[in-house]
DNA sequence: CGTTCTGATGAAACTCGGTATCATCTTAGG
DNA sequence: CCTAAGATGATACCGAGTTTCATCAGAACG
């Protein structure tokens, strides 16, 4: 604690003077100025001036793709709860930079775009994963491309409301009622919507002869 | 067309060069140079060097607008469904040029960013469309989102099929496809899923008086 | 016809982000 | 004690974007 790294006392310098004096109005010079190092020495650790306010997006993309691709046949759900899960823990992990940081990016256009463009990588991994998850099905490209787009809106519309509402209450609650929504959204999807199923039963048949039928095949092809 | 406008000759000269040598070879002198300009010029028909390649995204954007403030209560998915075909029709209408700047942008990361950030823009204002359309109704800010996001993925997903098939095929097949594909998905979605429906006839009714009230049922809702 | 005003262009200087290069310093290891 | 390697600083450079001023063409007006 004594003496923090050099990265961290570049990012925190740079997000104080974001704050103190703008963007825009803060150079480079400046911040490697306040964190006690020189011009030189910002650009090994970040590779340009907005870096230092998004650090570990490579890290959390990797832990992303490594939760996806530890996905086996019939987990495929999971997976994805999961690996969202982990985006937005990383966010609730270190609340107060995950405020400041949003305050800032809702003033700075620059920032903004710079966010907006990492989300899409994330869209992209989902959209892969879910792709080969339902390759051979019908319209499964079409139907990745929405249910990532999805998934990924739903994570972004709980972390927003979780952080205007200055990361005060419990956003896991939330996430799961979104993702289930998507879920059960893009699920029932599957099945072809103009299908007409008509079950008919012998009207001997017990109630708990047509009661075992049905339970049978809501709980026939998944494991839970 | 003897002398086409100089923001015309800016935006073929730098497509071109960008073609051509490369997008951070080329400097925004050579293009102003090819165009038979000044540098100074350059910015004064583009705020910067990727404006040359997105010229119109302003005009389409509120294009777009305008269709969906133009909708009535109760014409919201035709005002979707139009306000999405604005825009593949804008990219439609000259191929060419959205096929040279699709190749560009898929090389080059500065302009990806730069479209992605822009695409976030038209899903903006299909949220606050679909936001203020399906208000009071239960979770309309999530399911706004999701929705807006679904109905922006589709547009793309139809695009880039169409733009890597090289222009050949008609896309607004596919693209209503799509967007039908979408509306049912977020229709059904806003009855609550785990609701469970029984319904009951008396034995004696006749098939007739069965499928009367089944059609009663379904044309009750909806007009058409 | 000449004057004047305006809008468009060009020229030049400047700031700053980002890159490359070289010198200097520290420190581990022999 | 010496050396090699890695980290840092200093400097020069390129190019995007901004600002300011000069110039020039043409329209309006007397």
């Amino acid at each position: 604690m004594a003496t923090p790294s050099i990265s961290h006392r570049l990012a925190e310098a740079a997000v104080a003077l974001f704050d103190e004096n703008g963007y825009d109005e803060t150079t480079v010079d400046d911040i490697a100025a306040r964190a006690g190092v020189s011009r030189s020495t910002f650009f090994r650790y970040y590779r340009s001036k907005d870096d230092a306010v998004f650090p570990d997006h490579d890290t959390l993309l990797a832990a992303v793709d490594a939760r996806l691709r530890a996905s086996t046949a019939g987990t495929a759900i999971a997976a994805v709860t999961d690996a969202v899960r982990i985006v937005l823990t990383h966010y609730v992990e270190d609340a107060d930079v995950s405020l400041r940081r949003y305050r800032l990016v809702g003033r700075v256009p620059a920032l903004r775009a710079r966010e907006i463009a990492s989300v899409a990588r994330y869209q992209r991994l989902f959209r892969e994963f879910i792709g080969t998850w339902m390759a051979g099905t019908p319209d499964a490209d079409l139907r990745a491309e929405l249910m990532s787009a999805s998934v990924v809106a739903a994570h972004n519309q709980v972390l927003r409301g979780w952080l205007r509402a200055g990361g005060a209450h419990d956003p896991f609650g939330p996430l799961d009622h979104a993702l289930r929504y998507v879920i059960a959204t893009f699920q029932y999807a599957e099945q072809p919507k103009d299908q007409i199923v008509v079950a008919a039963f012998p009207s001997s048949a017990s109630p708990q002869a047509v009661m075992e039928a049905v339970r049978l095949h809501l709980t026939g092809g998944e494991r839970r």
